[in-house]
DNA sequence: CTGAAAGCGCTTACAG
DNA sequence: CTGAAAGCGCTTACAG
């Protein structure tokens, strides 16, 4: 393996000449340069990284992604790459499972790469509590909402997934849909996790408008994945079939849940509506194309692209924005006509 | 931050003793061993990963994965992870991007991590050529055949791409079909690439049955996405009505094949028929369900592991093998009956 | 512009 | 079982 020590003794340089030209300083003669590079170059000399990092100061951008097959984190990491490119600012992507807990990934992750900021895709409330106060550098998590947690170096950007879920719900209402079934996540959960606050908006939707909900016979758990959509939406389906809309709270389980109603014989909207969370790409070629509440990933990954590089750089205060959603009208849910007026 | 340094010094004991427990040696008495422990847990310490590979010999399995929001690969990965997870050796996934050159980050990550062992999931043949020769510790590639490449630390798994393209045109044609259209890839690329193996096959199987095939007619070149499936397919059908099936080159571009066929009034398959390939999880729940051949990823996984295992413990040979393939007949190709009969 | 040297935070023979 | 010390491959004041 060969090392500095080797290319400056090869070029006749001194290990801090060699240095120096490897990290572009100007103060280093013309010729010194020219004749180090050309050896760098002859021997496809590569620094080692953990030595130069074990004395350098802060620098780029650590993304923690949790889930690596979540359609949701991939768009607007995307987005969030592109944004920071204009940047100087590098930027380096870390995926985690999706259950693994991401602050301590995070503080494990500070100490071995030194970041300036740190972003989350996604993370559970519960473990940025237990030990988000050993992280000290500027942090935004994206798609929860931190501002109960009062941390002053962690912004948060996030949809409201109650509103959002609500919102879908009185769509469906307001369509003449009563008999209307929920499909994913855990009821039991607690507020720190998405699917409780989207459940919640849901029944404050049923509440509103006065319509009773059984959640033992319209509500059916399971997580997001297409298996567990489609499992779970047929049980719901075939335990009730009086149900005329199916709200999925989430587009993949929603995809399950449109082969589901399919295989059971019922067209989607004809004789059941479906819609879905998120407004990832897939829902637009899905058939019929996902009716479903876009997060409005664009803005998401702006803002938070904006605030990472503000308070890495300046002192800004962090913050803590709910960025709107918007229900996107597609195909897979109906208007069912009133039946007391016929 | 606190380093091991001051968790001596508290503790009263010696940096290398300090050491000795963080890294489980047996040669600490267990009064010292319980004090140091109780000291690291107080203070949250975390050594300083980038100062323990300086000194560390080489450990792991590193996973270069192109592509983030590759489906396939995700599948192979999870697999993988699991036939590793008995073994011994951890693993660490590094997501590349598509177009990125995984040799190059390979041999950078062989410097910074010391991995015993590498394994490419996806690859371009020619970054192979151009410098994996900079590589020595054994490696294996995945979906991509290295036969022809000669490096002896580099073994490859992978499905014929040519053979199984040239099945699914047959199967096609068994059933009848005669004007059979090609989506994906680009036609010109060299043979390196998988859409020009998969092309050929589709075309072996044209010239086996003596059907004519009009490139400029029948095929519509694009990139393994939704989006490009969807506008190619929309534009080989609108260009030519009279195909009667259409061979995408991977699912994804099927999806949006599936989608524009939709849109173009056409049913599948009633009046097109359209197949896919790799035979990601997604093409279960598509409506209709997407006939297509399914690489086996189970295959590919499992000897995968064990061959990176043993190549890496012992001294075992690497070798070259082309795993089969599967048509997963659905319901997306339908049977074309013989006009000529009528 | 260049070199000698201290130091980053660990590991690991070597003595004892 | 434990400590003192060399060394891993770099960077960076400090002198000159």
């Amino acid at each position: 393996m060969t090392t500095i020590k080797d290319i400056a003794r090869i070029s006749g340089y001194s290990i801090g000449t060699v240095s120096r030209v490897l990290n572009d300083h100007p103060d280093v003669s013309d010729v010194a340069r020219e004749e180090i590079v050309q050896i760098v170059k002859e021997y496809d000399f590569i620094p080692n990284a953990n030595a130069k990092k074990l004395k350098q100061r802060p620098k780029g951008i650590a993304i923690l992604l949790k889930g690596s097959s979540n359609f949701l984190f991939a768009d607007i990491l995307e987005k969030i790459q592109t944004a920071m490119i204009k940047s100087e600012e590098e930027t380096t992507v870390i995926y985690l499972d999706e259950d693994e807990n991401e602050v301590t990934a995070a503080i494990r992750i500070v100490k071995e790469r030194k970041p300036k900021g740190i972003i989350f895709l996604g993370g559970n409330l519960k473990y940025f509590q237990e030990s988000f106060d050993q992280i000290t550098i500027p942090a935004v998590l994206l798609t929860n909402n931190a501002m109960n947690l009062h941390f002053d170096n962690l912004s948060s950007y996030s949809t409201d997934d109650t509103a959002a879920c609500q919102a879908m719900t009185e769509y469906c209402i307001h369509l003449g849909h009563k008999n209307i079934g929920i499909v994913g996540g855990n009821a039991d959960s607690s507020e720190t996790q998405v699917s409780y606050r989207r459940i919640q908006g849901c029944i404050a939707a049923f509440d509103k408008h006065n319509i009773p909900f059984d959640k033992d016979r319209q509500y059916e758990p399971c997580r997001f994945s297409m298996q567990d959509g489609y499992d779970a939406t047929a049980r719901l389906l075939k335990r009730d079939p009086s149900l005329t809309a199916v709200i999925a709270l989430g587009d993949v389980i929603a995809i399950g849940a449109l082969r589901a109603a399919n295989d059971l014989g019922l067209r989607v909207p004809e004789d059941v509506s479906i819609t879905g969370f998120d407004g990832i790409e897939m829902t637009r070629y899905t058939i019929p194309r996902l009716t479903t509440v876009a997060q409005d990933t664009s803005s998401l990954a702006l803002k938070c692209s904006i605030d990472i590089m503000q308070r890495t750089h300046y002192k800004y205060e962090s913050e803590n924005e709910i960025i709107p959603f918007r229900i996107m009208e597609r195909e897979s849910v109906r208007t069912i006509k009133e039946k007391r007026k016929l």
